[in-house]
RNA sequence: GCGCCGUUGGUGAAGUGGUUAACACGCUAGUUUGUGGCACUAGUACGCAAGGGUUCGAUCCCCUUACGACGCCCCA
């Protein structure tokens, strides 16, 4: 039997009804934002990552499908979003439209070469919003108070927002020295990890999980006191924005981010849900005004943000949020002789046509058979089609949670229907404020997540 | 790349170095039933991830590989 790849997941079924209702709450929040859709392609020059996200970051030099195609060129299959953005941004010179800055959200499947585990797979997916040509603090809060407000719009509810500030690159550079300076004395105290961050990427060092209690660690310099003048003020306006979106938020020195290209604001939003795995973040990202340089573009400042799609979904699984995805049909047809049959044929195309989900047997069932299937589609009214009532141009319709049955004429149908599914929407009787996929209550007693 | 645990039917799983691999659910058919959801009967794995080894003999012991779970690194 062929399976599917290491760390790649078949959604179907219901999970597939979920994922496409998360789909949908980005797509509207998104547009309210006023953020277009960009579609870039899922392969890209091997150069376009190397440059863009870091030559030394783990994502590039061990996580990357890199290969050869068959005109030699070098490929690689993209490990994030960002990038190809930011490559279409300069390509298409939409630094030229005359509607800036730039605002567009991407959504599509990433790969990584991962030992897989909890939140991690090979295939990912993950949406993302940027905005180029800006580098008023402003975008920096829209961009955060975006994501916090796709995960409200889901439910979700166990929500941290942790941000940083890196500072601009004289400050950073002033930071990394001063840790560098900082470390080498005591380095011998600290873990394997460690002593190799602090070559490679001291400010990991900080978020390290095996000596987050050494004391040197907690008094390490922060990122915050060697900002300089004009990052320190850019992170002030950050804080105020968010203050007056009424985000709420935590300043948090050890948030470093992995990617070369972020300075000044990096944030991460952490799912504090009972349950989760260590990878507990659900979207990261800050800004970073040296990329669209860095790969050829004229110097512009950016602000971005990215979200696994799997970790969401898991989070809101946890956090057992009921979602409005449809778990039932309207009407079962049965029937057991050929007649009844071929009228079922033609009864489910007339009731689809109108807008009701119907369904009836495929397999020839007995009828009991058929009843049975008629209650895993959870079907809200079910009916026997027989020779006698279709010759006298009626048809037994059995609501099925009442069990109450009614015999009315054919041509009543799709009226009778619509009158009972319909309006009985309209009088669901919880009157909480909760979140169901009634159309006109959102009430979700009766359905599960 | 490293570590740890796992892999038995459609599902949840029990189990043993040796004739027919529990049990439950599900599914299909039948009996009963005013047209089902209860009850009863029957059927439902050529087989214990794959390959190799140890053994008279392995699903159960060892090795390798694959896949899965979790953790580290790193990251969403």
């Amino acid at each position: 039997m062929i399976k599917k790849q290491k760390g790649c997941h078949d959604i179907y079924g219901r999970d597939a009804k979920i994922w496409k209702y998360v789909d949908t709450v980005i797509d509207s929040v998104m547009e309210k934002y006023n953020y277009g859709y960009i579609r870039t392609p899922i392969f890209e020059a091997t150069e376009l990552f190397h440059r863009g996200v870091g030559e030394t970051t783990d994502i590039v030099t061990k996580e990357c499908y890199d290969f050869e195609d068959k005109g030699k060129r070098k490929i690689t299959l993209r490990p994030e979003g960002t990038a190809g953005v930011v490559r279409s941004y300069i390509e298409n010179k939409m630094y030229g439209d005359n509607n800036q800055p730039v605002k567009v959200y991407y959504n599509g499947p990433m790969y990584r070469y991962e030992r897989p585990q909890s939140g991690r797979d090979r295939e990912l997916t993950q949406f993302g919003m940027e905005i180029l040509g800006s580098d008023d603090p402003l975008s920096d809060a829209e961009i955060i108070s975006l994501a916090v407000n796709i995960y409200k719009m889901l439910g979700l509810k166990g929500l941290k927002v942790n941000i940083n500030s890196l500072g601009d690159n004289e400050s950073r550079m002033n930071y990394r020295k001063a840790l560098v300076d900082y470390f080498t004395p005591h380095i011998d105290e600290f873990c394997d990890d460690c002593k190799e961050r602090l070559e490679k990427n001291p400010l990991r060092i900080l978020d390290c999980k095996v000596d987050k209690d050494n004391k040197i660690l907690k008094e390490a310099p922060k990122t915050i006191d060697y900002l300089n003048k004009e990052s320190k003020e850019y992170f002030d306006k950050v804080k105020e924005y968010l203050d007056i979106m009424q985000v709420k938020y935590e300043v948090n020195p050890s948030i470093v981010r992995g990617l070369d290209y972020y300075n000044h604001t990096v944030f991460e939003i952490e799912a504090e849900v009972e349950g989760f795995g260590s990878n507990n973040v659900i979207g990261a990202g800050g800004r970073y005004n040296g990329l669209v340089k860095e790969l050829d573009g004229p110097d512009t400042p950016c602000v971005g943000f990215a979200c696994g799609f799997g970790r969401l979904v898991m989070a809101l699984e946890l956090e057992n949020i009921k979602l409005p995805i449809v778990e039932d049909i309207d009407l079962f047809l049965m029937y057991v002789n050929d007649e009844e049959k071929k009228y079922a044929a033609y009864l489910t195309q007339e009731l689809r046509m109108a807008g009701f989900i119907v369904e009836t047997d495929y397999l020839n069932r007995s009828l009991k058979a058929q009843f049975k299937q008629a209650d895993r589609l959870n079907s809200k009214y079910t009916a026997v089609l027989n020779s006698e009532d279709l010759d006298n141009n009626e048809i037994k319709i059995k609501n099925n949670k009442t069990k109450e049955e009614e015999i009315i004429s054919l041509d009543a149908l799709i009226y009778y229907l619509d009158e009972k599914l319909n309006t009985g929407l309209d009088e669901c009787e919880c009157g909480d404020d909760c979140n169901c996929d009634h159309e006109h209550c959102n009430c979700k007693h009766d359905e599960e997540v």
